[in-house]
DNA sequence: TATACTTATGTGTATATACAAGTCAAGGCT
DNA sequence: AGCCTTGACTTGTATATACACATAAGTATA
């Protein structure tokens, strides 16, 4: 009865990038939801929400660019925000797109959620180091641009 | 009709943790899940078979430490993989814990996708720089540890 | 102009993830 | 012994996420 584990080799396995984003991912982001429980908006919502007010009317292609994910999942979290009447879905316009922007009561959601993510990012920011988050956080996005080398959806600079 | 958009102050949004973090996780986790997909192994399935692996026997309390997940998903993930019949969940022991073997299949499995995420790591560690994850992936940990502060399951040193 | 290709989004299905509440066994207290 | 609390998972429910495939409108093309 040879044990199959001793060929096992798991050296390094504990590095894997995957593990480790998704682990810090959970954490955070129930961090983050947590501090903005109060204002009906989880962290999810409330990166879709900024993106639009940011750039409104922006086409859903545009968002999943932005957002770096796949645009059947976006056209279900977009239906969550439609339904609590945050966001404005256009009928289809040329191309077959669809344009989103904030109503009132999204503005308003938003407007009220901002205090609740400004205190807990300080919160982590304060954890991590001002300086240090800053220059890791665009590093993350200079990873997630050249990760793209996967066949996933490019960010065309026109957008 | 005043504008509510010039009252949300949107600056520094972007630099939102939950946010990025989550984002670069789709993406890695994309990328490793595709190099890894025809050995029939995911990349969370492949972290719970790898701690199962190198802890076993393991109970579930242990793992959600260590993988800082919910208890409850990983109940659900442990039924998928035991669906597959690549671990055993023993039956309730004294605290009313499980406790996890991987199967020969399950070895199998591991043993399998080992070679697959070696390359998938080896391209994403080539796209970053190795000694720059090696201390990025530790710093994540640090965090990660840190950001406990909020209720998260403490990891106890004995288990 | 009929045909093939591409773009932008939607649907079906499966997994990942968490919170709230439930269960049920062990230990501790009176 | 009987009750109370705690611990370790489980279940109900909701959201997040992606892949494969479908659809239909524009675009190129033979």
């Amino acid at each position: 009865m040879t044990d199959m584990l001793a060929n096992l080799d798991l050296t390094g396995t504990g590095y894997c990038a995957s593990l480790n984003f998704r682990r810090i991912s959970r954490i955070v982001t129930r961090m983050y939801d947590t501090a903005m429980q109060e204002s009906g908006v989880r962290s999810t919502q409330f990166a879709i929400l900024v993106g639009i007010a940011k750039l409104q009317p922006v086409a859903m292609g545009t968002l999943t660019k932005v957002l770096m994910l796949d645009s059947s999942t976006l056209t279900r979290s977009l239906r969550l925000l439609q339904k609590e009447g945050m966001i404005e879905i256009s009928k289809r316009a040329a191309m077959r797109r669809r344009f989103l922007k904030l109503t009132r009561p999204g503005e308003k959601a938003l407007q009220r959620s901002l205090p609740l993510w400004r205190a807990a990012h300080a919160r982590f920011v304060a954890t991590v180091g001002a300086e240090y988050w800053f220059k890791l956080r665009n590093e993350l996005e200079t990873i997630a641009k050249s990760a793209r080398m996967t066949k996933f959806t490019q960010i065309t600079p026109e957008d």
